[in-house]
DNA sequence: CAATCGTACAACTGTGCGTTTGTGTTAGAG
DNA sequence: CTCTAACACAAACGCACAGTTGTACGATTG
């Protein structure tokens, strides 16, 4: 396993669209929930579909995008196509920024109170 | 200072609105790049459009929805208005994808060396 | 007070993306 | 072999947002 060198700074154009493309990945609720769902478990895209009420071809098509983006793994399971979680490292950043968001909301409370 | 429970599973809606919001904001070379260089030091306007090399009313409007999602900070300072990063979580944030970004570089590095 | 600089705001245009609709492909059942 | 179900791919529509231009506001300077 090497290590990576410290992130360097102004962050090269390259990395900065891959990075930003990344983040528009992650930037539509429904990815969101299909993550969250495959958090729990792998899961076919008929379940996604059922489980999140979304129409197949719009499931099948954001999945594709967060098999491109590296995110998810796609596995043939007989006449289904199976979904996983590939990179951990996803549940990390969501509940970076779901710590981020209820700690604004909180604030956001307090004002409202004090204020 | 009150600890957070917990992210419940799963997802409820209103959080996944604001979670894939703001990812979105951050799903902007620009704003990227804005954040990126008030890492180095605070900056006004003026200096961000020099270092970035984009307009005034592109830089502002940029910084005017970063500072909506509460990322940065807006203290005038004489005549100019001086931006800072207000959230630091912001880099934790971007420092993770930025690995993430690397790690996926090297693996298909790797695949091309060894197909 | 007038002039200038820095900044924010509003209207407009173009484009990228999400959604929908339709079709092709593969695996299993009869 | 035919039929059906599950999934992926492709094209068209519509919306939301990034970028540009023009303008208005506030502060500083002389």
């Amino acid at each position: 396993m090497n290590v990576l060198p410290p992130v360097p700074h102004p962050l090269p154009e390259p990395l900065i669209e891959l990075v930003a493309q990344r983040f528009r990945v992650l930037g539509e609720p429904m990815r969101i929930k299909l993550l969250d769902r495959l958090r729990e478990s792998d899961a076919t895209v008929g379940e996604l579909q059922g489980a999140l009420g979304a129409s197949q071809q719009n499931v099948s098509k954001h999945l594709g995008i967060l098999h491109s983006a590296g995110m998810v793994r796609r596995t043939k399971r007989g006449n289904s196509v199976v979904y996983a979680i590939s990179d951990p490292g996803v549940f990390e950043l969501c509940d970076q920024v779901c710590g981020g968001v209820r700690r604004q909301l909180q604030e956001l409370e307090a004002i409202l109170q004090n204020g």
